[in-house]
DNA sequence: TGTAATGTTTACCAATCGGTCAAATATCCG
DNA sequence: CGGATATTTGACCGATTGGTAAACATTACA
């Protein structure tokens, strides 16, 4: 007989690994593409090539599989905000910043679909590690980027809407990549859109955040 | 016995049009939230206050429904871009342009959330609008901006990724407002935070694209 | 008013949903 | 090896899905 999942954490075998890592894979290619409601175990199962119910051995519910996945993600997503470093050079760490969301945006975007799925629901099965840790992190970081306006180094803005524009402008290359390659159309949607993107991004959030504007 | 529904665009009842009213506003509820997917004919029934197979009497399937309701917001959704004047003054068209869109996000944040559910998850239903109307709106209007930056007017920059930013921005008002609303915190996620955000945006991309930049 | 057209509902259908169960199979270990 | 444990699957369950059929109710109009 099974040994009962409540007890599984405690030893894992190298099956258990292998699987639930080839499920939550699996899991994570359904659930961005799809969202949680609009996503079924079936077809997490055909893409994991393993059978429904070798699933639900591992995974008790639809939502623990979800769940699951959302604890693994979502530290190394938020990695680069805490990377943010209050000692280094304001133009030079927001530029990074940027840099490295873009990079998340080219080489994570079901990451960042299976999120932007969830936030766009109403997060209903993250709405915790919204007002908590991500709340926190953020809070964290926009008083580094208060610090840096107060003290003159950057142009004064507020730090919040920042934050939220430069997530709002790299993940849109992931969450709507399909409108972005059918504007540009075949001939610019290549990946060097991901250059042309950066480039801009660049140009804009320090030629807007300098200091050195002539008027209001 | 039932007139097939074919005909029925040919001479419209004034109850045709208050119903079929009523269950695409019932339908934007519903879709916006939950997806193309994850909506249920049963769920917009019950907010249109209508039985389910009254629905399927004015739209035969729920794919008619969405599609329906795609067509009938379109247009009106890129009417801010549409507005983009030529012969304005580029800075205050940009200026207006971004305010309109965060208007837009905040009075009509279901429909954003809509054309977010869609394209998120590979847009399958509106890929012909994406590719047809709206890249010729966007080639048409990049084309004005990229005459405003080899006239001087502006700084020069990709047109194509300076219409993205501003969407993306804005729209994250509507698409991301659970998240915006946890990050803020309840002092701050008060209707102020659109007028926070018009007043960052604004300096933002106004900064962001003058010409007067002491280096490159 | 009468009746034909339009509108609405109850009852129902096959397919699919998340999930269970018991039996079958594979693996581990002494 | 052999038995205990761990893994896998086919058959199945009740609930829900999108959609239909037909009876019933209402409206429009001669």
């Amino acid at each position: 007989m099974a040994i009962p999942r409540a007890a599984k954490t405690l030893r894992r075998t190298r099956i258990q690994e292998e699987k639930e890592e080839q499920i939550l894979e699996a899991a994570l290619d359904v659930f961005s593409a799809r969202g949680f409601r609009g996503s079924t175990i079936d077809q997490i199962a055909e893409v994991a090539g393993m059978s429904k119910p070798n699933l639900l051995y591992y995974f008790r519910t639809k939502e623990a599989m979800h769940r699951a996945l959302i604890d693994r993600v979502l530290y190394t997503w938020l990695e680069p905000l805490r990377a943010f470093d209050a000692d280094g050079n304001p133009e030079e760490e927001i530029r990074s910043y940027i840099r490295r969301k873009l990079e998340m945006a080219r080489d994570f975007p079901r990451e960042s679909r299976l999120f932007a799925n969830e936030v766009l629901q109403g997060a209903p099965h993250i709405e915790d590690e919204l007002k908590g840790p991500l709340k926190e992190l953020v809070d964290e970081k926009a008083e580094v980027i208060r610090a840096w306006t107060k003290s003159g180094k950057i142009a004064e803005c507020d730090p919040y809407h920042l934050i939220f524009s430069i997530w709002s402008t790299t993940q849109h290359y992931a969450d709507f990549d399909v409108q972005v390659r059918a504007v540009l159309g075949q001939e610019h949607a290549g990946e060097g859109r991901f250059e042309d993107a950066a480039r801009f991004l660049e140009q804009l959030f320090i030629g807007g955040l300098r200091l050195d504007r002539s008027e209001s």
